[in-house]
RNA sequence: GGCCCCUUGGUCAAGCGGUUAAGACAUCGCCCUUUCACGGCGGAGACAUGGGUUCGAUUCCCGUAGGGGUCACCA
């Protein structure tokens, strides 16, 4: 018997190479075209740092008219979650990246290099290790899990390198004839490679992003294909990039130190290997200590938070291009207005070391994204999000006309407002043009300088008797605060108090805090000349005089 | 523990043998015709540590400390 023969009764069924070499032709795309994916195992929501390697790897095949595809990593049937897929694409659809080839539903897929589903490939896997057990690099292993950690459990006692390799591969040097019968006599068994690396032989790896490494060889006899038939990660990697044509192979840095090994085997399968780019983990920081964002401790690592908090997708984009590449950041204070699909990404310019997490960065980057929109834009935006996660504020914004005067209040000028971080912010900051919520709602009133009952009442009514015109301009309007405040003794100008501020009892701007609060029943808001527009004579009155009747009431 | 990687202000980071060691967020102060939010100006704040190499080290080499990753029939 022999290697071949072996090989036959491992896998009658499996097809020669030559036909999936010939099914999938090399891509024909552009010198320097990046192809590259998204691969990730169906086992649960998306996490940041996923999404993060999306957006880079995404980037790079666009900007060099590559390709980027999504491939479904379903070899682990134990961890696999429902849905999962649904939730991957869903996912990168919210953030608009999708995908050009690969899966696009829980059971559908585009583009010519499929099945994108590893589980839906296991003939290939197959053909690849009748390949590699047909020259004898490949060999079927008996052991146990027992024997497995009995070997471990001696391996540690010693205190030297666990795993099974040299000596340790008990299995390795079985004459075919002895595999043959025992798996003739339906022993299980898992096939593993015949690694022919050495441990005291180093490999030079040119890292796209974290640059010259050297490793020892890799002796370990990996498990290539496993009890279900199913290929374990590696193995898979190997030949899935191989034939879908991957030039650039862009993941976590979890993976660098299984590049020796990811070298040995596309050297064994005789492939081109691809160029690997491995991106540092975006950590959190914990107990004065560094740790990855975190599935289960850190809401933030989810990236269905953003959606749910409302932070535009763009502004989470923007925050993780920043990290790729911090001249990101100076780009776009030069280009404000430009497509990012403009910005050259550079993976030689990422970092090698992962970076803190900075909630309030990304909100700031989200700050100035949303000052950027029009009024209709944020309307839209707000509604979209509130119909998902705020009855309330879909109710106030149903009255759209409205709702666009609201947000309209200082924006589509040169220095829009920049106070609305997320949708969730939208209610609290717009609540209080709205006379419903305005009149429910417990107000408390705090008033600044001035807090006598009486002085407010004399400004209030004589502001509306005397000086408030609704046709007035912004300039008359403010002109007409200062005739007031004269009228009742206080500086017109905040400068010409502040020189003598003994001269009088306060300044135009106390007056006008007290219109402020007793308008709005909140010391901070936005121009009160154009909150007074969008409320109107009738609903200014209106307010005034309730709060007239709030004060006698509590007298 | 073995192997690999990393270490510049609170955070993200420029830098790549000679710099007053950029910039952004955060923070503090002042200014911006009324409060905020912006914007402008300014302040405070950093090369982990010990040895080398060199005329000269943040930059190059070695050690130490600290941090991270990885050592599965999981990806």
């Amino acid at each position: 018997m022999n290697y071949q023969e072996l090989a036959n009764l491992i896998f009658p069924e499996a097809k020669p190479i030559s036909y999936y070499e010939e099914k999938y032709k090399k891509r024909d795309l552009a010198e320097g075209a990046i192809v590259t994916r998204f691969a990730p195992s169906p086992t649960g929501f998306v996490h940041l740092g996923s999404l993060y390697q999306v957006v880079i790897a995404r980037k790079m095949a666009k900007q060099t008219g590559g390709v980027f595809f999504l491939r479904v990593e379903d070899t682990d049937q134990k961890r696999e979650v429902e849905k999962g897929v649904t939730g991957i694409i869903a996912s990168l659809r919210d953030f608009d990246l999708t995908p050009d080839e690969g899966m696009i539903s829980e059971t559908d897929e585009i583009g010519d290099y499929g099945p994108y589903k590893q589980s839906l490939r296991k003939d290939i896997y197959q053909a690849y290790a009748k390949y590699l057990l047909e020259q004898g690099k490949a060999y079927p292993c008996f052991a146990t899990p027992e024997e497995l950690e009995e070997m471990r459990a001696k391996q540690e006692a010693a205190k030297i390198r666990p795993g099974y390799y040299g000596v340790w591969a008990k299995y390795r040097n079985l004459t075919v004839e002895e595999a043959a019968e025992k798996i003739k006599k339906g022993e299980p068994y898992i096939i593993r490679l015949k690694s022919e690396g050495r441990e005291d032989r180093k490999i030079k790896h040119h890292d796209v992003i974290k640059g010259n490494v050297d490793f020892p060889e890799n002796d370990q006899d990996i498990v290539i294909i496993k009890a279900d038939g199913l290929p374990t990660y590696h193995f898979a990697h190997a030949v899935d990039d191989h034939l879908m044509g991957t030039t650039h192979v862009i993941r976590g840095d979890e993976w660098l130190s299984s590049v020796p090994l990811h070298l040995q085997l596309f050297q064994m399968l005789g492939f081109k290997a691809p160029k690997y780019a491995h991106i540092a983990p975006i950590m959190k920081e914990d107990e004065g200590g560094k740790r990855k964002l975190s599935k289960r401790k850190d809401p933030e690592a989810a990236v269905s938070y953003y959606t749910e908090i409302g932070v535009p997708k763009e502004a989470v984009v923007e925050y993780l291009l920043n990290i790729a590449n911090s001249n990101f950041e100076t780009w776009r204070k030069q280009n404000p207005n430009a497509s990012i699909d403009e910005f050259e990404l550079q993976l030689n310019k990422m970092s090698v070391s992962g970076a803190l997490f900075d909630i309030v960065k990304i909100l700031d980057i989200s700050k100035t994204v949303i000052s950027k929109y029009t009024a209709e834009q944020i309307y839209e935006e707000a509604y979209h999000w509130a119909k998902n996660y705020d009855a309330e504020l879909l109710e106030l914004l149903q009255d759209k006309e409205y709702a666009l005067k609201v947000f309209g209040i200082e924006r589509g000028n040169a220095k829009p407002r920049k106070d609305i971080a997320k949708w969730s912010d939208v209610k609290e900051n717009i609540e209080y043009m709205y006379d419903k919520k305005w009149e429910e709602k417990e107000r408390q009133y705090e008033f600044q300088k001035i807090t006598d009952k009486e002085l407010i009442k004399k400004i209030l009514t004589l502001y509306m008797e005397k000086y408030y015109h609704e046709n007035d301009d912004k300039q008359t309007w403010f002109d007409k605060i200062k005739d007031l405040s004269e009228e009742l003794g206080y500086a017109r100008e905040v400068k010409e108090f502040k020189q003598e501020p003994e001269k009088w009892p306060g300044h135009v701007g106390d007056i006008s805090t007290v219109l402020r609060v007793a308008l709005t029943s909140r010391s901070n808001t936005p121009d009160l000349y154009e909150i007074m527009q969008v409320l109107g004579k009738d609903r200014i009155k209106n307010r005034f005089e309730k709060l007239f009747l709030g004060t006698e009431e509590k007298a």
